[in-house]
DNA sequence: TAACAATTGCAAATGATTTGCACTTGAATT
DNA sequence: AATTCAAGTGCAAATCATTTGCAATTGTTA
């Protein structure tokens, strides 16, 4: 299943590999394998997906674990947690903290972004209200997608 | 670390055991033991600490597993994903759904209690807006409790 | 109290993710 | 262009949380 927002414009590869030699990270053949896969995606990926989509078997399914949690460190991808236990992927643009939300489909599993995000208030109100600093959170919703609404289920 | 909300009365084991075999559910000795340990804390529970809370070792760590499923399915309690890879379970009282979220230190893993959720409306819009229906969500927060931020941090 | 499905313990199987280690390979430097 | 070496990689084995097969046990119900 598919279900795309309208199309975000990510990084080029080219300036990819700018910010990882900015941090002294080796720009190699399975980074810039694994920053095209993400860069042709919207949706979050797992690392199964992801090692998947490469189109020749260009790395080990380790490197591809070892090198998002890389990108996750500098900054270049966020990872999220739809709710099954698999750390997914999203590749993040430059000075973007990529701050959002999904709408999961309990059937199929397609994933809608939700780009709007209304809580800063309701976190401030609940860090004073329990003399937390810095408080953050993770929101994502779940229901059933349009398509799967006209699947007859037993 | 300890963050208490106020005392929430959880059901009696009476009760709980009645809810079980009115489903056709044994009262097991094991079973009861998990029950107890739950009544007595109103926070979030992992199998593994509720393996280790239980006062002799009344059952097995799979046992625990097992019955954390079962209860889930039972509507006894609720389980929430609170991050990190690892499941945890609330003891629910009779007709309570348990919809509720949670402030998590990142520090200590304290967790509070949060009662209220103003998402409701949010929910509606959502759905409305992707043709998606029973819309539902999950929430939780992080942040740094009042005694980590006293604590020095290199 | 017999009869039986529901439960349990134990060990082995999963599935996602991590890690040890010896072998490459970018990229900064001669 | 060749040298150098930390960073990166493949592969296999190790972890961690959780599940499952199976034979033995135990609530419940008749």
């Amino acid at each position: 299943m598919r279900m795309h927002t309208a199309s975000c414009p990510h990084p080029d590869l080219f300036q990819l590999a700018e910010r990882l030699r900015s941090k002294s990270r080796k720009v190699t053949g399975p980074r810039q394998a694994i920053l095209r896969v993400l860069r042709a995606q919207s949706h979050p990926m797992s690392n199964k997906e992801i090692f998947a989509a490469l189109p020749g078997k260009d790395c080990d399914l380790a490197t591809v674990y070892r090198s998002m949690r890389l990108l996750e460190g500098a900054g270049m991808v966020k990872r999220y947690d739809l709710g099954d236990g698999v750390a997914r992927y999203e590749l993040l643009r430059e000075g973007d903290d990529g701050h959002h939300h999904h709408l999961v489909c309990v059937r199929c599993a397609g994933v809608v972004e939700i780009d709007e995000c209304s809580m800063r208030e309701e976190e401030e109100r609940i860090a004073s209200r329990n003399g937390f600093k810095a408080v953050t959170h993770k929101l994502e919703f779940f229901g059933i997608c349009p398509g799967c609404q006209k699947q007859v289920v037993p």
